[in-house]
DNA sequence: GTCTATAAAGGGATAGAC
DNA sequence: GTCTATCCCTTTATAGAC
């Protein structure tokens, strides 16, 4: 098997997420990029010009893969109640360990909210989803308490993302290490879509 | 009134601060905190020595800051009740426009989780504070339902710094300006202690 | 204590050989 | 398409004059 220009180019895109990740746009070197992808630092401004581009490319993927989850469960067929369990254990399973991918997007959009302009669109499907539907006729039929879909939704990410971000703090102020941490988690799979549902249902 | 040596380290304090939590550790550079001061860059390393010295001041400074005011309210003499709501306001207010400073802290820890080893035992006064206390004695009175404190206070913190860290995420995807932003981070100045107290309360 | 000048290393980017 | 060599600017840090 030889390395063509795909494999390469693959090779890079694959060391560059890990590196961004991890150290942000500021803290990443392109040294450290190509050595983690096994090649020379010249080969990726051959394949990407710049590392602004570099960064570019992989800010799009990850932001990309973040939301579809989101988006895919707000449309599947499942009523609304499970739709939260499953935002939920899905949001937890995937970032429990990987604390950097929500604090990479948070980051670098905090430091420059035009790179997510040119993705909004992927979003509206969001704002417009089934989950949203649900949400608005049971609110009409009174079985749902008045509430903003921005309000609820910002309770169900806050109370999955925020204790992952903080994890080192949270660790640090309970002394705790990571299998209680982890346990901490786990419970939270219950914990938050009761404490949605309980302020959702009237 | 001249420039004594106390107002120039002063003067570099301020002005390292702005920087470093705006742009973090790898992203501020010794230039630009000179500028910020209005003095010479060497200056810097003449008070400090390092970049690395001048930040660990920095970062320990605003940790300091982050967690009285919340050990403060924990420790006063109102009810639990009352303590959320107060807990509430005050980080809404101070960090609603200056989510830099909660970002600033998760990311320098997440990044090296090293720096509150030392600064551990401020957050003892945390864990054993009145509202802790207040806490046990109204679940062993059934007065509140059994929840662990670490679940308690990192669903207030969620619910409270979140919004704030994810802000340009949440203009961008429900497409509002700051007028609009603004007026949710005070609804949520209700929503969230009646949302913790319902799912606390018997 | 504050400045200028400069060392020394780092890091992004390009030229050119193969 | 991949490498070596190198340019050149940035950035941290120090030496030394005042």
């Amino acid at each position: 098997m030889v390395n063509t220009s795909v494999d390469t180019e693959k090779k890079i895109l694959e060391a560059a997420k890990r590196v961004f990740l991890v150290k942000g746009l500021s803290g990443a070197r392109m040294q450290e990029i190509a050595d983690e992808a096994g090649i020379n630092k010249s080969l990726l401004h051959y394949y990407f010009r710049s590392k602004q581009q570099l960064f570019k490319a992989i800010f799009e993927e990850i932001f990309s893969h973040f939301f579809p989850a989101l988006i895919s469960i707000f449309n599947n067929n499942e009523p609304l109640e499970l739709k939260i369990s499953m935002i939920v254990d899905q949001y937890i399973d995937e970032f429990g360990n990987k604390g950097y991918v929500p604090l990479f997007l948070i980051n670098e959009i905090y430091q420059n909210p035009e790179l997510v302009s040119s993705l909004s669109g992927k979003m509206d499907k969001m704002v417009h989803s089934e989950f949203m539907k649900e949400l608005q006729e049971g609110i009409q039929s009174g079985k749902y308490v008045e509430v903003s879909p921005m309000q609820l939704l910002s309770n169900i990410l806050s109370l999955c993302i925020f204790p992952i971000l903080a994890q080192p703090m949270l660790k640090s102020v309970f002394q705790i290490g990571n299998e209680e941490y982890n346990k901490f988690l786990e419970e939270r799979k219950k914990l938050i879509p009761e404490m949605i549902l309980k302020n959702l249902i009237k």
